[in-house]
DNA sequence: TTCCTTGCAAATCGTTTGCATAATG
DNA sequence: CATTATGCAAACGATTTGCAAGGAA
C-alpha cells in the first residue's frame, strides 16, 4: 500500500480543509460532488479514512451515531449544541494540565485525550424560539 | 406513556449495575439471556434507551461505532486502551474545574461534559506482546 | 507494467420499528 | 379494561467491501 497521489482525494481533503464547521461524509460527498460529479460515496470514505490514517484530518465523534470530520489536527476541544447539533471547536487554556490532571492517579499510559462539552450554543441562545424542524435531543450518547 | 413495569427492564438494570466495565447491547442481551431466554435484542435496546431517558443509566460513546452502557451515571471520565479496546473508568480531581475552564471563553451555555482519554491500559502495559487475535486501531474516532 | 484507486452495487452490522400478543396497573 | 411492554422479523442508515475497469508511478 504505496499510497499513489488521486485527484478524488485531494478533492476531499480540499473540501474539508477550509470549513470551521465537522461535516459529515454525505456533507463532503456532496461538497465534492461539486467539482466530481461521479465520485462515489464509497470513494469518499475511503479517501476520508486514509486521510486520517495519515494524520491529515481527525474524526469527531459527537454521539449522534455519525462520524464528523475535522481537518484541524491540533489539540482542541469541541462543543456540541444539544439544540441546534451545531458543533463547535472551543478554544481552552490549560488544555495539557488536564491530561497532566488524569495521568496523576493512573495506572496506565495516556496518550490522548479528547473532550465534549454539552449545551446551548450562542445563537441558539439568542433565538429564545427552537427551530420547529429540529427537537431537542438532550442526552443521545456522550 | 405512563411507564410500566417490567421484569425484562429489571433484568437489564440489574445486570448493568454491578458491572464495572462497559458492555454493549450485544453483551448485555447475552448475559440477560441466562435469566430470560426468550427476551429478544429489540427488547433490550428499548430497555436501554428507557433507563437512560430516566436517567438511570448513561450511555458511553468510545468512538468504535458501538454504543457502550454504563449504570454509574456520575460525573465521571473513561479511559480506552487502543491496544484491547477495554472501557474502564478514570477518577479524576478538580473534574469541575474543567468545566470551569471551558466555560471561561465560551459565549454558549455549556450543561454537561465528557472526556475520553486514550492510551495503554495497565494491562496491556505488562504483557508488552499484544493480544494475537487483535490489531491495534490508535486512532479510531474521539 | 505494476499496483493503487475508483465507481458501482451488494453486503455488513448496529440499532430501530411495525405488528399482533402478553403482561401490568 | 386501558395501556404499556414483548418477541419476532423486517426495515433502516451509516459505513464497508468485492470486483472489474481506470489512473498513477
Amino acid at each position: 500500500m504505496a499510497l499513489k497521489h488521486s485527484r478524488q482525494r485531494d478533492a476531499v481533503y480540499n473540501f474539508l480543509k477550509d470549513r470551521k464547521d465537522h461535516p459529515t461524509a454525505d456533507t463532503i460527498y456532496a461538497g465534492v460532488r461539486d467539482e466530481y460529479p461521479n465520485i462515489s460515496l464509497g470513494t469518499v470514505y475511503r479517501n476520508l479514512m486514509v486521510l486520517r490514517d495519515t494524520g491529515k484530518i481527525r474524526t469527531v465523534d459527537v454521539g449522534d451515531g455519525v462520524i464528523h470530520f475535522d481537518a484541524d489536527t491540533s489539540e482542541h476541544n469541541h462543543f456540541i449544541c444539544t439544540r441546534c447539533g451545531r458543533v463547535e471547536d472551543l478554544e481552552m487554556e490549560s488544555i495539557d494540565r488536564v491530561k497532566e490532571i488524569a495521568a496523576a492517579n493512573f495506572a496506565g499510559k495516556i496518550t490522548g485525550y479528547s473532550a465534549y462539552f454539552y449545551g446551548v450554543c450562542e445563537r441558539c441562545l439568542a433565538e429564545q424560539k427552537e427551530p420547529a424542524d429540529r427537537q431537542d435531543r438532550e442526552q443521545t450518547t456522550g
